[in-house]
DNA sequence: GCAATAAGTCAGCGGGTGTTTACTTGTGCG
DNA sequence: CGCACAAGTAAACACCCGCTGACTTATTGC
């Protein structure tokens, strides 16, 4: 049920023509994310979608099947290359601040946005993809600090995310000064401390392996 | 508008009367608490809620004037006596875990559940009570730390509201193991970490002040 | 006890939302 | 060209929600 057709009519050029299934789809799924992302699930409207989209409101069911549907496929799909949740040569807190950043434009980015896994609809299935989605950011941050995986350390990895996680809330829906309105990178150093203090040191990377 | 009554009928007394305004009011506040901290302002219906309170919906309109009204009631009208944002004689990590803990407790609590703030409606009125009762508490943070109140130790102490926001977003919406499940109490340590490692040592209260 | 009035009930309206269905228009292949 | 089918459109359906207004029932002061 809405898949992408047996036989596209259109093979891959999305060339000037008026009528284009893989572009709609797209502009569907980058309309879609920005709204999820500021308003969240439920204040966003399939027609507001599809209006700023600048496409007929139906084609979300045909393409998705459902708003909900177009919601998971909102954290499967991102538009763009995905980036890495942690890349190395950074400290987290660095890699922290680049998902802020992602969260600050509002034409985007908005890769991996931490605000889309919350909030997003009661369905089961995506309360399945919010958690995997979740534990897997924490993990790698326990990855990209180094050290031995024990239980402990686990649940810091996710008070690190907890951090991040609240900061991309209190920053996207709260005007608290000055929280709000700091540059992502001025952030860096005090997140920079807490992170350090939950999980140690980052471990040299590449020249130095431990 | 929607005012308790100039001529209340019942004065004081809750006492095994069928009727009384001061009650069901009562009930319709916990009973909307409740479920606007679960399941955020939006998922939540005015018929569910008067369903939990037993109550007839009108009632809703009534007392409250609206569902926005209620949920504004509901930010400024604790049900039990309100338990101060920071107590002294802890450290902050142990008031972060306090309300960890009223957030756990399904009956409640809920005095000032964090995720009471977020996700409210879009009314005007509700953000701007979020921003004051978010700075409200990220300022008590700032002067249960000690020291002065420079800007950057108030995005510091941001940064510590966040990490408490953090935990508790993910604590109540999302199953991740072990922040999901792990007790208040076993987050003291590793949160304090963190808030050290932003704010400094807690300043010795009460026979040591600076 | 009896009006006066507050507390509570009931049914329905009006609006908005997700979705569907029947239809039209464009596009590529033989 | 012309046919078949995909892409897109328009309108309406069905549902749910917040809210309202007229009504009924209990409670209180005299």
């Amino acid at each position: 049920m809405a898949d992408s057709g047996s036989r596209t009519a259109v093979s891959t050029g999305s060339r000037g023509h008026k009528r284009n299934a893989a572009t709609t789809r797209t502009k569907l799924l980058s309309a879609a994310r920005r709204r999820f992302v500021t308003l969240g699930f439920d204040r966003t409207t399939t027609r507001d979608i599809a209006g700023d989209a600048g496409v007929n409101v139906a084609l979300i069911n045909r393409y998705f099947g459902s708003k909900e549907g177009l919601f998971e496929a909102c954290l499967e799909e991102p538009t763009s290359p995905r980036l890495a949740l942690i890349a190395e040569g950074r400290t987290i807190a660095e890699n922290l601040a680049e998902q802020f950043k992602q969260l600050d434009s509002p034409e985007y980015g908005l890769q991996v946005p931490l605000m889309l896994w919350l909030q997003g609809p009661g369905d089961e299935r995506a309360a399945a993809l919010r958690s995997r989605g979740m534990e897997g950011f924490a993990e790698a941050i326990l990855e990209a600090a180094g050290g031995a995986p024990t239980p402990d350390r686990r649940l810091r990895a996710q008070l690190v995310l907890a951090l991040g996680l609240g900061v991309a809330t209190l920053r996207a829906t709260v005007d608290m000064q000055p929280l709000a309105t700091v540059s992502a990178d001025a952030l860096v150093g005090p997140v920079d401390d807490a992170v350090v203090a939950l999980l140690g040191p980052m471990p040299a990377t590449g020249r130095k392996p431990a």
